[in-house]
DNA sequence: CAGTGTTTTAAACGGATGTTTTAAACCTAC
DNA sequence: GTAGGTTTAAAACATCCGTTTAAAACACTG
């Protein structure tokens, strides 16, 4: 007997669902027969499906951008040296791994939402991702700044385009790269083996020497 | 009066669509408006909706991939000195600009479509292009594995799909950064720009110091 | 226990979806 | 020009969609 309440539950197969088959991919009867719930449930706790997805990134990214910026201000203020990237990229690490557990599966799911709204266009979904989280974008930005201050702004802003889009792009993908790994190459990995690969890959890329500008 | 015909009109169409709206987003009456042909010439010509989108892909993949394997290839078997990194890259990428010149929108259409069949988890999709198109790939890989032989495999094997998960992203969604940075930035820059740093930062990336094994 | 506001339920709404059918139009070759 | 195969056309198919309705069930307060 589930203890959770019913906006709980259609929450909860929201995600999933929508991480696995995309928004559109997605019904409001898929999400209610996984959730148990009545259909009419999603429009009363909700308003919409619309509405119902932006509950679903609001919940999955609040916690995480809310702990992300607290982190990012108390080192700051501390007026100490600035965060080298390694540092930095950890610290998203930590975050995540603080905020979803070291649950692989929900890791995934999380970065594959990720994915997904980073790859809206049109859609309003993506206005509204950056009215309301664009802040904690932007303050990070700052920091990668600081630690690489002799790169130009231009380059800087499209390798940490070039960095998160690997970081996503990889984990969104991850259940997917893991199955090709194990049979194709008899290597069984874990998260977390990807995650300590990927932070030296993005502040070796970040890092490199500038060719032009 | 189009010259064209009616299954190439329906390619056209449906190619731009998946690209804007993903395959579930995007419904056979779309595609059929937008080409100018009857509701049921897609079943006629393609069978159903499922094959083609597969058509779409293999119209869109066939081009390019035999290409870049014919460039690879003539590459190998030249008994000179392997490829660099920034070599194969820039092979990537001249072939993508041979196949789709350099129409900023259709390339990055194709790099949107790209990171839709990458996206792809459970859908049968994602069996038909690696059976299609692994072979290309393994390919690449081995000449990747040449430029960086020092490389653990495992490891080489994570930081290729960084490096590609970097591109495909940022390319895929181009348009949308574009945007943020005239407006944000009050910077204009175009395709041509992003590309020539993107193929630094994944040899940065690829290449730099192998920290744990 | 009665009453009231909240939540859940079943059913139906109009519309859109992928697919199929049947007949008309077209084209080519005899 | 007419027969036969190919392509298009309009219409209907059953099914699914998001949303709404109205009544039943529930939870709580007085």
């Amino acid at each position: 007997m589930p203890k959770s309440t019913t906006a709980e539950r259609i929450l909860d197969a929201a995600q999933i669902l929508f991480a696995i088959k995309g928004f559109a991919g997605t019904s409001l009867r898929h999400i209610t027969s996984k959730a148990g719930v009545n259909l009419a449930a999603v429009n009363y706790h909700f308003g919409s499906k619309e509405k119902l997805m932006r509950a679903v990134f609001e919940r999955t990214l609040t916690p995480f951008c809310d702990s992300l910026e607290k982190q990012l201000l108390s080192h700051g203020q501390s007026g100490g040296e600035p965060l080298t990237l390694e540092e930095l990229f950890e610290i998203m690490v930590s975050t995540a791994n603080n905020v979803y557990g070291d649950d692989s599966k929900e890791f995934s799911r999380f970065m594959r939402l990720m994915g997904l709204a980073y790859a809206q266009t049109q859609d309003e979904l993506r206005g509204f991702l950056g009215a309301r989280y664009g802040m904690v974008f932007r303050r990070f930005l700052v920091h990668v700044k600081l630690a690489a201050p002799e790169m130009p702004p231009k380059e800087l802003f499209w390798r940490i385009h070039f960095a998160l889009g690997a970081a996503v792009f990889t984990l969104a993908s991850f259940g997917g790269l893991q199955e090709v790994l194990l049979n194709d190459y008899k290597m069984d990995v874990g998260l977390s083996d990807v995650v300590t690969r990927l932070v030296p890959f993005m502040a070796a890329g970040i890092r490199g020497e500038v060719e032009v500008e």
